[in-house]
DNA sequence: AAATGTTCTTGTGTATACAATTATTTGTGA
DNA sequence: TCACAAATAATTGTATACACAAGAACATTT
């Protein structure tokens, strides 16, 4: 899984380690490996100019993301994502979020809805501006911010791992001006169960939420979402 | 998220980083260290008996985890797992038990079942002797051998994670004849709706299975469950 | 010609050496 | 004695070297 928080990708930037991890992994989810390619260490590390020790820590770590397959004393495989597989994870998702929302009623911090406040408020004027980057880039901090409020470390961190591995996807479902201003709608029903502590309500809301989402990838046609924007 | 799969661990066995990476998850979640300590690479490998290197992985793998945390430049620290964790663990598991249970409705193979059938009638076997080792290792083997039946990889990964994080606990709720027996008769009657493809039913009983274990640990007291036995 | 054994190549697994960074101690001046 | 700076020690980060395993190609034997 993933990193963790905010924090430690932010230290890991400076490190070789997490440049090579970081940069197989956008290779990976952005199809730019071909399914159960062969990933060798040596010709990795050249292409990069490091030394395998670093790359082969990255590789280890994708193992345990379950995007590359070890097979000791042979070789490091491409393992990707399956569009069933992104499937999966909407639907898990769906359960996860509510449960987050339900508990974000009870621990979010006044500090958390400021936050979400203002992501909310910005989301609406980028949407009227089609600007879309921003519209993905706040969506993205209002999900974070929710996983965050939860007050679970588990959960924020399995949903925070899924978040990211859908997020090709979910940056092209967020590029029709239809399906953001929806989306800001009901992340902004959402924030007022989570003020109002009415937890089934919310528990619900973000259920719906992402069941959507999946509604809208259904008709938009999962395969071409999955490609290259 | 962690190993993935019982082929890929069985492989791990016979590398260095596999068994050191073990090593030090066992060690950790049975208490073996103090929150937060420091772990440093050298006394590591000098007390395993090997070089940096494997011990390097081996931390990496469990940062992803989440049982270890890494700052750069600076050294390994153990996050360990808090019984707010375990808590939060069961409850997700609660969910997604249950959703497993309705997706193995769809995609449970006819082998699956045997395999399972067969846990059953050997559980109440070992529970009437009262064999407690017996008894988890089927207990394991029933939620495992339904991981995989959901037919999805995703959801089979991170149940089997959880599923492993909360072995201590889960052992110890075993042993008591009581739980043992009525936790053996909710996995007959998930297996029935299964076989029976009735999902709802499926999901709400494997969900209640959980949320009696929970129930069952607020009893006992968490805090003692998570006790060495 | 088929099966078996042998070497050679390729790539990973591990160990060690060195560089960079951070923490600690020591020394100096006010 | 305290503050602060410089030197020193400890620890991680990276690079490189060598050992080992697996598989392919080729030779050998029946």
């Amino acid at each position: 899984m993933d990193n963790y928080n905010a924090n430690k990708e932010e230290m890991d930037k400076y490190s070789l380690r997490g440049k090579v991890f970081r940069k197989i992994r956008e290779d990976i989810l952005e199809g730019n490996y071909s399914e159960m390619e062969e990933l060798r260490e040596a010709a990795i590390s050249k292409s990069l100019g490091v030394s395998r020790t670093p790359v082969r820590e990255a590789l280890r770590q994708l193992e345990l993301e379950g995007l590359v397959t070890i097979v000791p004393n042979k070789g490091a495989y491409v393992t990707g994502i399956t569009s069933k597989d992104i499937y999966d994870i909407y639907i898990i998702r769906s359960y996860l979020e509510g449960l987050c929302a339900k508990w974000a009623c009870e621990h979010i911090t006044e500090e958390q809805i400021d936050t979400l406040e203002e992501i909310i408020y910005l989301s609406e004027f980028h949407i009227q501006k089609e600007h879309w980057d921003q519209i993905f880039e706040l969506d993205n901090r209002f999900h974070l911010t929710m996983y965050e409020a939860c007050g679970s470390k588990i959960l924020e961190h399995i949903l925070s791992d899924y978040h990211h591995y859908v997020e090709r996807v979910r940056k092209n479902t967020l590029s029709s001006k239809e399906r953001a201003r929806k989306a800001s709608e009901e992340h902004k029903a959402i924030l007022q169960s989570v003020k109002d502590k009415d937890e089934a309500r919310a528990e619900r809301l973000a259920n719906d939420h992402i069941f959507k989402s999946i509604a809208n990838i259904k008709n938009q046609g999962l395969e071409k979402l999955m490609k290259k924007h």
